[in-house]
DNA sequence: TCGATTTCGGAGTCTTTTATCTTATTTGGC
DNA sequence: GCCAAATAAGATAAAAGACTCCGAAATCGA
């Protein structure tokens, strides 16, 4: 209803990238396989996240995506800007093309300090928050996953990936 | 992106509806044709309001469409409820299927009070106050019209009906 | 250098939402 | 009773969003 599925993946992507933030690569695949995200979705994803230099990539073996910026510099509503564009935060609620302050719809003054509290709360929540909140245990990333599982414990039931 | 256009037709087709309140029935192309609004979308989203007991029909001529209540006594969150259901008071953010307030996704408590502020806001609104605003031309309905055109002024360019 | 592993990028498919078409059914007036 | 005007309802089509497939390019290790 509000973000778009590309928009939840890059953020469920990049707390999980962000909690193996140890310098080394993250493979997409491995991403696509602990978060049950579409593997070829999810590439086209982290391809634009690339453009937008928050992460980089590496090709070939031990190869994969990691952060480009700190986890205390990325916030959520710059993931949410660079894969849906600004349309969450400025496009009209009724969607009239020409929706503004001069003429506006019947709901923009009063959806306008909503959103706006909206919009704060995004710029000033910072992946780094989201990915301690994560690490803690405090909140789960996906439905059934626990933090444990994200990192190499043991015996990894192997799941058929989803390509 | 917050509201499907099924519920943006029905708010605005409501409005127009409350704006020619004077006891008739508007025909349902009335409406499609003011509002550019495509006639048999238009059709299937009355019915909904109409066995939501929002609106009444009549069939036949001078058939049409009028609200059954008070437009002081409907409001706009009712009316999304209606057609879209709670899905934007209610569905997880990342779309977690059990998402809750035990172990909530990692944007749920943040976001938690901004949608219960918009939820406050559109229940506090009523029909009437829209209706209102867009009879004293404060605001516009459609991005090209003017109240004066909703009104049987005169020579009126007849569009081409949009079914 | 070769082969395996991984991302890149274009094209295509599937699914849901939005919109259209067609055939009833109801109603009122003559 | 019949015709015209209107809504009701089911089937179909188009558009957008979500997802898949495949060949190419890069990288690493043997």
């Amino acid at each position: 209803m509000y973000l778009t599925q590309k928009s939840i993946y890059a953020i469920q992507a990049l707390i999980f990238i962000a909690l193996n933030n140890s310098g080394e690569f993250v493979p997409i695949r491995e991403i696509s396989n602990k978060l049950n995200i579409p593997f070829h979705f999810l590439t086209k994803i982290l391809q634009v996240l690339s453009k937008q230099q928050i992460i980089e990539t590496c090709r070939g073996p031990s190869g994969g995506v990691r952060l480009r910026q700190d986890p205390n510099q990325i916030s959520i509503e710059q993931i949410i800007l660079s894969i849906d564009g600004d349309r969450l935060f400025s496009e009209c609620i009724l969607k009239l093309p020409d929706c503004g302050n001069s003429k506006p719809c019947p709901l923009h003054d009063l959806f306008a300090p909503i959103r706006e509290e909206l919009q704060k709360m995004l710029s000033n929540t910072m992946l780094a928050l989201l990915v301690k909140m994560v690490r803690d245990n405090q909140v789960k990333l996906t439905s059934v996953t626990q933090v444990q599982d994200f990192f190499p414990g043991q015996k990894q039931t192997k799941k058929p990936d989803h390509s």
